[in-house]
DNA sequence: CAAAAAATTTTACAAATGATAAAAAGCGAA
DNA sequence: TTCGCTTTTTATCATTTGTAAAATTTTTTG
């Protein structure tokens, strides 16, 4: 995906910001299994997924818990790093090799207090990851492990064939083991 | 709490801005028990707290599902009308008599698009309502039903004496009986 | 292709949670 | 206070989900 459609996808832009946004932006390309953002930093970088899929997780007592997959169009930020300035609780790391634009926090911050198209841009492309967020909050707390993983399945049916397994389970709340009770059920 | 002070509680404002946005919010007083979001409609109003606490919430097969409390300082807006201007998923409902503060989205939407100040308060607000609907996400993932419990107790002990247990359990995505054996295993 | 490694499924048992019903406690009004 | 109502707790049993370990399938590598 190209980073104008990206850039389009969250908030119309006048071509002069999306040309100053352009002009920050660079490319990269990073391998399978590298690690885009740690937890416990205050992440100075964030991302556009040109392509590929990457997995935000964090650490508990069970292992690591995902909650998060990103692909092509996605924005990788950590939250906390971007909003709060404090460091975030979460790591993100490439399950398959990745295309991605990045930019400098600072850039784009600087972008925010000089200019209000991006700064609302800024805002709506926050708000749509809040929208995202507590509608999967309120299917945990509304919807069986079933339900979920069903949604899951008409929503975004690449991703089962993209991911292993385990980062589904986890994902959907739930253990490896009742992922495949429920795959079995439905089969 | 003061509007003043709620304002300041996301970004500063400079006071030009500050003024723009007061001389745009009214006052009201609602009794407990009064609707103040309906789901399926675009929101036209949005509503900072004074005093009270509300609770939002959305339909399932099961009656309703608490999924967010907001008491003195918080932002009551239906986050899906604000962000998107589709119909909300959910209601708000006052749990006490409520102070509060008004505003028309219309209002600071339009203030958003000429003030770059208040546009960059605008998105700081939300970010903090992402970063806390993420964590809840999170802590349903991670966490059993007994630590939501214990965190919600340190985190916010007085929600337990305003509001009633069985709201406290829809949000903790567990039944009431359930709680009911936490609350008494803990003792 | 065969061996090794990784991922997934299955099994058996334990623990947690849900559904339902009924009892107990708390609370406001007459 | 007592009555009537709501809220909360307790008890029972059924269901779901978790844990651990083994079996199976798939993928990777030589």
């Amino acid at each position: 995906m190209e980073i104008d459609e990206i850039l389009e996808r969250f908030h119309p832009l006048p071509a002069g910001s999306r040309e100053a946004l352009k002009a920050r932006i660079s490319e990269a390309e990073y391998p399978k299994g590298h690690t885009l953002i740690r937890s416990g930093r205050v992440e100075k970088t964030l991302y556009f997924i040109r392509s590929g899929i990457v997995r935000a997780y964090s650490d508990a007592d069970r292992g690591d818990v995902t909650f998060w997959f990103g692909k092509e169009g996605d924005v990788v930020i950590s939250m906390k790093s971007y909003v709060s300035g404090q460091p975030g609780y979460e790591h993100v790391e490439t399950l398959e090799a990745c295309d991605l634009y990045q930019m400098k926090a600072l850039d784009l911050e600087s972008l925010f207090a000089s200019d209000i198209h991006i700064a609302n841009w800024g805002r709506k492309l926050i708000g749509q990851e809040l929208i995202k967020t507590e509608e999967r909050l309120i299917s945990m707390q509304f919807k069986t492990a079933q339900q979920r993983y069903l949604d899951l399945l008409s929503s975004t049916p690449d991703l089962l064939h993209r991911v292993p397994l385990c980062h589904i389970a986890s994902y959907l709340g739930i253990t490896q083991v009742s992922l495949s009770r429920i795959r079995a059920e439905i089969r």
